[in-house]
DNA sequence: GAAAAAAGTTGAACTCACTCAAATTTGTAG
DNA sequence: CTACAAATTTGAGTGAGTTCAACTTTTTTC
């Protein structure tokens, strides 16, 4: 039986969810506190914290959002990644990029970003680095996926080089989250510079 | 002349500083409070914040002097590395990572890592991303230096290849600081598994 | 339908990083 | 040595995240 109490509470959390990504968006994470997502979601500071552990629990809430949604769209193109492993590789990871910034901002990525290296056992750590450690298997999924379609040379190991990888396009979009100056479009010809001898050094094609 | 005042204010300096490395050690950087620091040092609270603008930038002081120590060890093996790419790579890595926790607990250099994502702007932030830059650029400097003698392909991208490397190890540091269960002796295995395809795919000697 | 139990909400109180106006200490001029 | 000026210290005060004992609302029991 969906009870009351049941909607109520659903609708509760879905209020300050939706109060929590409004806010943050428009007036950023710091500025914002507890009471403003009570009053918004016209709850009181405690009924906040009975959904939430902390504040940095909701940021980390809408950020899951985000990133589930970019890997649904990173399966797509691993599933049928464009010809010559620069350009799959570029298409992936710029997937990634210019989704990032759809709904969170820089402000919103730099604080989920610290909550979860300054709290890695929390529910929000835990969860944050679980979603980093999906992305991270994609990228080796569609190095595999290359060397299946003979593109990537046999000899190489998909996990080893797929974490490079990952790990290096991670980096790079902190430090892009980092600096308010940086552009998609700075990001991007920096990455696709450094994957440029990777994808090379890993290819079966001559090096162009 | 150096007055009085002058040798008055180094030593409340060094006094907070030393109560800082000694308390963020013992009880963790979190659990120690600022008013904790001052009855250490000697001084009032205020006496604290008349020397650092935040409790982080007094976590980054007591970081940055590890770091400085690393970069020193790391000229050296710059200087001359040991022969071949991936035991040249690994000299240089495992420097840092044995030298990491000397002084500084994983709580500590999580903490100053989430310090200088949130807040990049800062002089604590700046400081710390320099020295990360620094870092970075040692490393491509190894792989100059290796090109150099003769062991890396002359046509590789020595700044390329050297930030995707730093990008690497720096994303495995983060992920060994994230998680007390992980050892060192992990983590270099792990480094060590990654470097070596990398490590073949540049090398101008047959990949063994 | 009323009363007891369970579940959830509330906001005043607590902690701790950080501030600032007043007090204190050090340096300097007569 | 005294009086004034400059630099520094001080700690009570402020603001925001978080907690918890009392209160309300919903569900269950008879």
């Amino acid at each position: 039986m969906a009870g009351l109490r049941e909607k109520q509470k659903a609708d509760r959390e879905k209020r300050i969810l939706q109060a929590a990504v409004t806010k943050f968006g428009a007036e950023g994470y710091r500025s914002v506190r507890i009471e403003d997502l009570a009053e918004a979601a016209e709850v009181s500071v405690g009924t906040v914290y009975n959904y939430y552990r902390t504040k940095g629990d909701i940021l980390i809430a809408t950020v899951a959002m985000e990133v589930e949604e970019v890997l649904a769209s990173g399966a797509r193109i691993v599933a049928a990644p464009p010809p010559g492993v620069h350009n799959a590789l570029c298409a992936l990871i710029f997937g990634y990029y210019d989704h990032s910034l759809e709904y969170l901002s820089k402000e919103m990525w730099r604080s989920a970003m610290a909550l979860s290296i300054e709290a890695p056992a929390t529910p929000n750590g835990k969860r944050y680095t679980e979603l980093d450690q999906w992305l991270g298997a994609q990228v080796t999924e569609l190095i595999a996926a290359l060397q299946r379609r003979g593109d990537v040379r046999a000899d190489v190991d998909p996990s080893a080089i797929g974490e490079v990888i990952f790990n290096n396009l991670n980096q790079m979009f902190i430090e892009f989250v980092k600096n308010d100056a940086t552009t998609l479009s700075d990001l991007r010809d920096n990455v696709a510079r450094q994957m440029r001898p990777i994808a090379d050094l890993v290819s079966t094609s001559p090096e162009q």
